[in-house]
DNA sequence: ATATTACTGTTAAATAAATAACAACGTTAA
DNA sequence: TTAACGTTGTTATTTATTTAACAGTAATAT
């Protein structure tokens, strides 16, 4: 498996649900510049990242959906289901649960940890939620290597380090802060202060 | 005003948050490398940064906080208020409007859409919330420049057609779709479940 | 005074990413 | 049968971004 850049598995991701959705209109083939339309980017960079997961379309008749899918799910998705660990059941954190609850197949969000005391013990938007202190024990158990942190800032880092500690290995975080962890676990920042100050910023220009 | 590149822009914004943080524990100073290890970034492409904006620090005593500041917000922040409205006041809407009631002096969510009746002409976690029909009036009238789209799938295309009609140049995009719209106008895309699937390929890695 | 130190600002180099260029190849139409 | 067409895969080129290198500088210690 070739190692993919960060942007480039971005852009996979988005090939291949618009390719799930062209299935399910029945469509079999398309061109790359039509998806690459849909996807929002160039004809070529759709290719070139095609070019990079080995799968080869037809210059007749372009591209075959359904191998296409196999090929990208193939590098992108676990062939098991990935199961994710939510903490903080707040506004944002049950908003997020409803959102993926009986969604995603290949992605899960199994459990939820807060430590409000009403919160645990019971299915909150679809997600069983657990106390803090069965973090560990729970990640463990379920195998669940990627988490989202939904906290408030001045908590965020503690969580991350409580996360790194049960095992977790990729992390999406929501709070407005920088976590400072080892360079095996991977971080994506979610910010959304700091990108609406972006969009404003360069709605501006 | 030399143009920024968004990657910039976006480190900008985080450094002036964690400015802004220090001038509050009372710090008046700082080293390039300690604000770049707050801001998870490089200490040279920190000054890097700085150098884009014009802002000098002296080899002695490094940057002065309060006008640093200053010469960040110059570049970055709008000197007046900026507002925002928001479409689509679902379970992240509120959640987001929630989280911005009474938060940012410079950006702030002014007005709320919705098409459900049951949402109109009445203020929803702090932000009052108007008929899809006077999306064009409102938008013109409060010089909102910038807009969230929090709608389903399916009408973020259309909805997105509307803030551009009514004069909107940056757009937050969460619905997990592509917008397709005329360069002028500013997306960004706050793709959750294809963040989460990002996040999962890395854990695995 | 002067050398040392630790930092900054800036230019240069390296790396990463996007774009362009084009040969190879089926399909279609003449 | 063959020429024209439109598309792919791949290699080059360009552009953007990050990292490295280092001269300049103010404070401090000698
Ligand atoms: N709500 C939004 O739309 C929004 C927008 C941008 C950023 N954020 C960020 O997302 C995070 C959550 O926001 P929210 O609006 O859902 O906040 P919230 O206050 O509604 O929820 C926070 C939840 O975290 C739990 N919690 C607090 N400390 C904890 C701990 N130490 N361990 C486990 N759980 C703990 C609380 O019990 C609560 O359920 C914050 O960091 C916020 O800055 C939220
Ligand atoms: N909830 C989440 O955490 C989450 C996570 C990832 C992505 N998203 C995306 O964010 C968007 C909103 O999600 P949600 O969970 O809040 O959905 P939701 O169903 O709770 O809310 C959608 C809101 O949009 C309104 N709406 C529908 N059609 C409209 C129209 N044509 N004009 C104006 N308003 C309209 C509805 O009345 C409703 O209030 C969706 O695109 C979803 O895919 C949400």
């Amino acid at each position: 498996m070739a190692d993919l850049s960060k942007k480039t598995v971005e852009r996979l991701c988005v090939y291949h649900r618009e390719l799930l959705e062209l299935e399910n209109e029945g469509t079999d083939h398309i061109f790359s510049h039509q998806l690459a339309k849909r996807a929002g980017v160039s004809p070529v960079q759709l290719r070139h990242d095609i070019m990079g997961i080995g799968y080869s379309g037809s210059p007749a008749r372009g591209y075959e959906i359904s191998e296409m899918l196999k090929s990208i799910a193939k590098q992108l998705l676990s062939t098991k289901q990935q199961n994710v660990a939510i903490v903080g059941i707040g506004n944002l954190g049950r908003a997020i649960m409803a959102y993926f609850h009986g969604r995603r197949e290949n992605i899960r969000i199994i459990a939820g940890f807060d430590s409000d005391l009403q919160k645990i013990n019971r299915t909150i938007s679809g997600c069983y939620c657990y106390s803090m202190n069965d973090i560990e024990r729970i990640c463990k158990y379920h195998k669940i290597k990627a988490a989202i942190i939904a906290v408030p800032e001045r908590e965020a880092q503690d969580i991350a380090e409580k996360l790194s500690q049960a095992g977790i290995r990729g992390i999406m975080n929501f709070a407005p802060v920088r976590l400072v962890l080892p360079d095996s676990i991977y971080v994506e920042n979610l910010d959304m202060a700091l990108t609406l100050e972006k969009v404003a910023y360069f709605a501006r220009q």
